[in-house]
DNA sequence: ATGTCCCAGTCTCTGGGA
């Protein structure tokens, strides 16, 4: 079974890219953030052509997480916003579009969670705040996002069952994680509280798939379009695969799409994670596998 | 290191966010 987390920074402009991704590695599931669309403008026919369904929590021009899961896997037991209750809408004549200023910035009145339970296992898309810089009130709220994250994995999800938990959580969680720590000291993303607050999600009982697979240092999931950063590989590993014990025990593969990160058309920031369960008893599929051999063939570490 | 990209509104430019 494989997994993937993308935040393809607006599914508006970045349809037909993900279109022919999804038809290339064929992931059963996968968690999307930055959808920047209000709910009944996600694209469901759209999906449903590519052989997939999906849930969508969007309030408009920013933020937006969905779970699309390849047909024949039921979604059911949607839950939002950590199930406590409507964001606000962004769009025209919505109260979001103020949200920005700082006295108001409320990371639960924006669309940054939804989970729903695929195929007897739970998922949940995880858009985690920016920050923007260490102490502002944008960083208290993230820190505050990461609690409330951790306690609803403490008391609405089940650690003993399968739990996958994908998104852009927005902390590189050690200095390996990062392309120069001395360069982004005293940033966010780095700091000890935003790591603290990740590795809490470990202390609940998750891994860090990935990790679980890869200790090389310098692979990202992010780099920023400024001052061709991806060229030089100059970037963080900050879009997150956290599974529960009875999926971390299956994990067989783990890959960054690095490719899906390069243009034209006009990339995403972000590449995806995407991570392979084994199957015990399930028929091996050769074109299933093909798809994560031309992932890896593309992905050559660069730097 | 602030060089790009995306969105909505003020709408062929601007400002905010990442």
């Amino acid at each position: 079974m494989r997994f993937a987390t993308w935040n393809i920074n607006s599914l508006n402009v970045r349809q037909e890219r993900v279109e022919q991704w999804l038809a290339d590695v064929r992931p059963d599931v996968v968690c999307f953030q930055e959808t920047k669309l209000a709910d009944d403008a996600f694209p469901q026919l759209a999906f449903e052509a590519m052989g997939y369904s999906a849930a969508h929590h969007g309030e408009g021009r920013w933020n937006g997480v969905a779970i699309a899961a390849r047909d024949g896997l039921a979604i059911s037991d949607v839950v939002t916003n950590f199930g406590d209750g409507p964001v606000r809408d962004s769009g025209p004549g919505g109260a979001g579009a103020e949200a920005a200023s700082e006295d108001d910035f409320d990371p639960f009145d924006e669309a940054r969670m939804v989970a729903a339970t695929v195929d007897g296992l739970r998922i949940v898309s995880l858009y985690a705040p920016n920050g923007r810089i260490v102490g502002s009130p944008f960083y208290t709220g993230k820190l505050a996002w990461f609690e409330r994250l951790a306690r609803w994995i403490r008391e609405d999800a089940d650690v003993g069952a399968p739990l996958v938990l994908g998104g852009d959580l927005n902390v590189a969680p050690t200095d390996i994680d990062v392309w120069d720590a001395a360069a982004v000291h005293g940033g966010t993303h780095v700091s000890e509280p935003e790591r603290a607050a990740f590795r809490a999600l470990m202390d609940v009982g998750l891994t860090d798939a990935y990790r679980s697979q890869r200790s090389e240092p310098g692979r990202f999931t992010w780099w920023d379009y400024r001052a061709g950063m991806f060229h030089k590989n100059l970037g963080m590993r900050i879009d997150h695969l956290l599974v529960s014990p009875s999926v971390a025990s299956r994990v067989v593969a783990a890959e960054i799409d690095r490719e899906a990160r390069k243009g034209p058309p006009v990339p995403s920031d972000h590449a995806p994670l995407v991570i392979d369960l084994d199957e015990p008893g399930k028929p091996f599929d050769p074109d299933w596998d093909g798809a994560l051999a031309r992932i890896q063939a593309r992905t050559k570490p660069k730097k």
